[in-house]
RNA sequence: UGGGGUAUCGCCAAGCGGUAAGGCACCAGACUUUGACUCUGGCAUUCCCCUGGUUCGAAUCCAGGUACCCCAG
């Protein structure tokens, strides 16, 4: 078979090429650039603009380095345009409409597994591979995404808006292995990165700070912060958004009544609503709505069905009832509220350890009222 | 300009003569391929509105200032 793998520079990525390749495969490699921090306007809190060595070089040396080892091929595939297109933009335009969108699974879907799917079909390659923790089982009828052996790295909930078609010609070479196992081979293959820490914050883009990277694109407009039990002013913020429902930090409320947690938000007025503590009610919802379903299996969603749920990455699964409703919407009941559940982020669903598919959270509701119509109700009343 | 009260870290707030609790915020780190949450650590080193005084010793007692609040005018 004649793999195309994509390799970032990592330990992960680097191990799944040694997988393939010592399973006797074809193997070439390829490294994505998706993002250009001058073209893309990237400067405030960039903390990489100084550095003599951009990180993204860096992870091209590591990633060269590995491939000479392993004496594989390496391309390099620049998809900076596609990535600002195709999920950039859409990334922006949630945050205009106050969400909160999650740009990796953007990126899963019209990069890694979209675009770079077509690369390698293009260049007559069989099968594409990542070194995503995730298992893929291949049947004659379907394919079926299943979470890794590692459950503490599962990257499923990533990996759920993957074209079914992509998936159905995709591998996860390390899903069987624990990060553990995939360090020692790093470390016993002579690696030089099988210690490098591992990557966090938006892929392509790295760990920053948020708000400041945010400001290239979303200029600051102050605004005030109310309290929703008291409908009392407690400051000010710089741009309502900036913040995401059960936020905490950055609030920058002193007071003795708190910690306050973001619980709502209205783009137009401009305000950001409140509430203390950590067990609010407000906090709390028992429903929503799940748009742009990408759906891995023929269950018919017709009928309700009990599925579990993450509503966010390395947060617990949730017991839920889903059903499709005639307004094309996904109709999802959790057994127990579940907290800041989050207009934009995704929502991901599992049968036992099969990740079935996942979408866009919508509305949240509390008993049958959207959160939005919850607030204005509790501020005029 | 009569009476009463309060002045302690950015914000709340303990302390009542023996050598500055705690919470929030903030900062740093950990965790983490999203945003968050969470966890750990740091955060008034002779300083407690100012100036004097009493005392072995005061943020804590006394005197005089200053500022703010409340009630009367």
């Amino acid at each position: 078979m004649k793999i195309l793998l994509g390799l970032s520079g990592g330990v992960d990525s680097a191990v799944a090429a040694y997988v393939l390749q010592s399973q006797g495969h074809e193997v070439e490699c390829a490294f994505m650039r998706n993002w250009d921090s001058l073209t893309n306007n990237d400067l405030l809190g960039n903390p990489t603009l100084g550095d003599d060595v951009c990180a993204q070089e860096q992870d091209y040396e590591d990633a060269k380095a590995v491939a000479d080892k392993l004496g594989l091929k390496l391309h390099r595939v620049d998809f900076v345009k596609k990535y600002w297109d195709d999920v950039f933009s859409v990334f922006l335009d949630e945050y205009r409409k106050g969400r909160t969108p999650n740009p990796d699974i953007l990126c899963n879907q019209h990069i890694k597994f979209a675009a770079f799917y077509d690369f390698a079909k293009s260049m007559g390659f069989d099968w594409l591979a990542t070194g995503h923790y995730a298992r893929v089982n291949h049947q004659a009828e379907q394919s079926e995404l299943i979470r890794a052996v590692d459950s503490n790295k599962d990257q499923t909930y990533f990996l759920c808006q993957m074209p079914v078609e992509s998936l159905r010609h995709t591998l996860f070479p390390i899903g069987e292995m624990k990060k553990e196992e995939v360090r020692a081979i790093a470390l016993k293959l002579g690696l030089d990165i099988a210690q490098k820490k591992d990557s966090t914050g938006i892929c392509f883009i790295g760990e920053r700070n948020f708000r400041e990277f945010l400001k290239n694109y979303l200029p600051s407009k102050k605004g005030k912060i109310i309290d929703i039990e008291t409908k009392t002013i407690l400051g000010d913020h710089q741009g309502v958004l900036y913040y995401t429902i059960g936020q905490r930090k950055g609030l920058g409320i002193g007071g003795n009544l708190g910690p306050w947690f973001v619980i709502g938000k209205d783009v137009k007025k401009n305000e950001l609503y409140v509430a203390r503590l950590e067990d609010n009610p407000w906090l709390f919802s028992t429903s929503c709505t799940v748009s742009h379903l990408n759906w891995f299996n023929p269950l018919d969603l017709r009928k309700a069905i009990a599925v579990t749920a993450k509503f966010r990455y390395r947060q617990q699964d949730s017991s839920v009832q889903i059903q499709l409703g005639d307004d094309g919407f996904l109709q999802v009941e959790f057994e127990q509220p579940v907290s800041s559940v989050t207009p934009g982020q995704e929502a991901v669903f599992y049968l036992g350890d099969v990740c079935l598919g996942g979408g866009v959270i919508e509305d949240v509701f509390k008993e049958g009222r959207i959160l939005n119509e919850r607030i204005a109700g509790a501020l005029s009343a």
